[in-house]
DNA sequence: AAAGGGCACAACCGCCGATAT
DNA sequence: AATATCGGCGGTTGTGCCCTT
């Protein structure tokens, strides 16, 4: 009948674990390495279900982790591959070396989402609260530069290789995701800014893509010269002379055109 | 200085797919 | 084939710390 029950219950410790018992774990993990959760507490001399020990060693123990506050990029990075992956907490951790699902859905509760609030959009769909698109491209100003008063017009472009700009490991995960609605929202909620520059900072418009194509908010207002040099000026020029906002512009020859000054930020 | 509230984070709970018996 | 556990995951909770009143 079946295996072997992980672990007799009754009798085993909870809570905090003690510097004695992280020790113990520590040291036969890195002695024994990990073949059975279930025989690791046993082994190690632990009062603990072999469960129990691996969420310990998975959070907390293991030398790879990072430890310290979330950078502002891990944060802008966790935000990007929520729009695509959603909860998928472990999924999202696969792509930030030495943080843990855990950290990273803590740091979600605790900081992302009030992020999320303050800039007027919802956590859960990454799209403005009261579903207006306008606003949302203000918020988004807002963060960078508070100082250009903006207006925008709206152009529908092609994007065949959209995908292409973003990590092919989640383009990956959205591929192997079977459920198509789950797929289609998930690449509908990416946000971005286009950012200009070898330095990468300076933020010069910004936008959101869909599954079969992306709105481009360019702001007509903006005076790239005001943040750029002259040489990244005039390259910025000729890429947003490019965009005719009354046609439609293919992704790859705007983009890669100017790959060398130009960085999309999915945000 | 004490009390209360909010916050951050570690740990637990329960579910599910994979797998051993 | 049926059954039961393992391992992994996401949601939730308990607790200690810090800040405010």
């Amino acid at each position: 009948m079946g295996r072997q029950p992980c672990c007799d219950k009754v009798g085993l410790k909870r809570g905090p674990w003690t510097i004695e018992e992280d020790h113990k774990l520590m040291s036969f993990i890195l002695n024994n390495g990990i073949h059975c959760w279930r025989m690791v507490p046993k082994l190690a001399g632990l009062l603990r279900c072999g469960k129990s020990c691996r969420l310990r060693w998975i959070n907390y123990l293991r030398p790879d982790l990072k430890r310290g506050a979330f950078t502002e990029d891990e944060e802008d990075q966790i935000i990007q591959l929520h729009s695509l992956l959603g909860n998928r907490w472990s999924k999202i951790a696969a792509h930030l070396p030495g943080r843990t699902d855990n950290e990273i859905k803590n740091q979600w509760n605790t900081r992302i989402k009030k992020r999320l609030k303050l800039l007027g959009l919802d956590p859960v769909t990454h799209k403005p609260i009261n579903g207006n698109h306008e606003e949302q491209v203000v918020t988004v100003d807002k963060k960078t530069d508070d100082q250009h008063e903006i207006k925008h017009s709206k152009l529908t472009v092609t994007s065949s290789s959209m995908e292409q700009e973003i990590d092919d490991n989640v383009m990956e995960e959205i591929r192997r995701t079977d459920d198509d609605d789950v797929k289609t929202q998930q690449v509908l909620n990416i946000d971005y800014q286009v950012l200009w520059g070898n330095n990468l900072n300076n933020v010069v418009a910004s936008g959101s893509c869909s599954a079969s194509s992306f709105s481009w908010e360019k702001s007509n207002n903006y005076n790239p010269s005001s943040v750029l040099s002259n040489d990244q000026s005039n390259s910025f020029q000729q890429w947003i002379d490019n965009v005719n906002v009354d046609s439609l512009l293919s992704w790859d020859y705007c983009f890669n055109q100017q790959e060398d000054n130009l960085f999309l930020h999915l945000d």
